[in-house]
Formats: structure tokens, C-alpha cells, sequence
DNA sequence: TATTGTTATACTCTATAACTATA
DNA sequence: TATAGTTATAGAGTATAACAATA
């Protein structure tokens, strides 16, 4: 066993899995950067620019470009947050809501067609490695 | 526990490790995707487009460009493969070999360090659902 | 005819640095 | 002064379709 590299193995798996969510949601006509960013927004609740950009791993300036498009297709509001107003809240709209819910949908289809044949405690060690690899700092 | 999605986890892993090799990694100039597809090369076996391509996720069209930066550096070779003159068989030159095995040494680093608390089982179970992820179709 | 890889096009992602507005 | 986000620019990745060479 231990041939290969987890890392090259994990880019390989989200390479995978990227391409198989963009053709099973063709009909959204969206990047995968955008389901992604729908993705992670679709617990409802709102979060700033640089929090949205923590979670996908984009920078604010890439995020920018992302979020003009969602918005300009009506999934997505901006506003400056309360309390700071330098930074902006992003929230799904009605539209928006409607479409993440979907994603996550076929994100969950996915994963446990994938996953099915697989011990929970194993897919659980799956999440501590990512965790792990996610805060991995030099 | 099992709260988000596991595929949402693997892209967060993805960036984040992505970014802090091609961080490591500086003094190479190299774009990720470079990284990967040299990472993918080290282990000296010669690849046709299509299998490489199958390897890091790109599609051959994408991974021209790719190898062409690469060529074009002296760090790989391109020759059609015997037996098969449609296919193009990619090698490692002198120079690729060594910048690969940075590459894989750096790779390996990485991994150890994130991962140095963790039980061997519990990387070997990520690494069955990460397969389980790569081969995951419709 | 089918397959391998390249080319062409148009769009998206990315990094970096400069900029605006708030703090 | 510092921080959050946007803008500007240039380069790299992406999908798709059309193409040449080989099978």
C-alpha cells in the first residue's frame, strides 16, 4: 500500500467530482467556482466576502467576478454588513435559496452513490485527513 | 458529527494544500497545474496526453498549453509513441527529473507534517474514499 | 470511420498591486 | 494607519468545436 501521494490523490478526486457536478447541473449553466460559492451559502446564512472566500479558497479580488455574475442573475444581494461597513454580507436571494437548495442536492446524490459501499467510520477518517490538510500551515 | 459535505471539504483541502505548495514551491515558477502534472510524472514513467490528462483532471486541449510551457522550459520531452503515432508519449528530461523529485519531496513534507497526528488507518480510509470519489459516474 | 492530439475562440480563474471607503 | 472589498492588468485554466495525422 501508500503508493501514491494523498495530495495528488485529492486533487485528482476533486477534478472528478468537479467535472461530474458541472454535467449533472448543466441545465443551471453554472461555473464551478459559482456552484461552489452557492454551495457553501446554502445553510442560509449570510457571510462576508473574505469569510465565502475562506471556505472556497478564492481570493476577495477572484471573488469579486464570481459574485458580480450571481448577483447580476439574481442569486445572490450584497450590503454592506451592520456594525462594519466596510464589510460586505453576502445572502442568497429567493432565486438563490431555490437554486443552492438544488445543489446541495445533487452534492449529497453524488456523494453517497460514491460513498455507498463505505463504512461511516471510514468517510468520517476521510473528513478528519481534509480537516487536516485544510489547516495544514508550513 | 457529518455535518457539511464531504465534497465541499475536499475542494476547501484542495486550495488550501495547493496554495501552500505552490507557496513552497516559489523559486520553481510554476503554476499548480504545472506542480501537478510533474508531480504526477516523477515517477519516471513516460504518459501520453490522454493519460496524464486522466491523471491531474485536464482535458488534452487544456494540457497543450500546459506541456508547451513545460517543453518550452526543457523540462519535458514530446514523441510520438511507437506503435501508436497518434499518441504522444511525454517524458521527463535531465532537469524535469530533478525539479519532479523536488516536486514529490516537497509533496511528501507537506503531507507528513499535516497529517502527523493521525493514525495510519485513518489515512488509509481517506484514501478509499478519495478513490471511491475519482471514480465516482452518473 | 474512429481516435489522438493540436488549434482557435471566448470566457473564467488567478495573482498582484493600486485604489476607495470605512474603521 | 489598518482593514474590507473592488478595480485593473496580464497570464493561465476551461469548454467546445474544428482540424490534421494516424489508425
Amino acid at each position: 500500500m501508500k503508493s501514491g501521494s494523498v495530495i495528488l490523490e485529492l486533487q485528482r478526486a476533486t477534478h472528478a467530482t468537479l467535472q461530474l457536478l458541472t454535467t449533472e447541473l448543466v441545465d443551471l449553466d453554472l461555473t464551478a467556482s459559482e456552484i461552489n460559492a452557492l454551495g457553501n451559502l446554502a445553510d442560509g446564512v449570510g457571510r462576508t466576502v473574505s469569510e465565502l472566500g475562506a471556505a472556497i479558497g478564492t481570493r476577495p479580488a477572484t471573488l469579486t467576478g464570481i459574485l458580480d455574475r450571481l448577483e447580476r442573475r439574481g442569486l445572490i444581494t450584497r450590503a454592506p454588513r451592520p456594525g462594519d461597513r466596510r464589510a460586505v454580507l453576502i445572502t442568497l436571494t429567493t432565486d438563490g435559496v431555490r437554486t443552492a437548495a438544488l445543489i446541495r442536492q445533487t452534492l449529497d446524490a453524488v456523494e453517497q452513490r460514491a460513498l455507498a459501499g463505505l463504512a461511516a467510520d471510514v468517510v468520517q477518517a476521510a473528513r478528519t485527513v481534509l480537516l487536516a490538510l485544510t489547516e495544514a500551515r508550513r
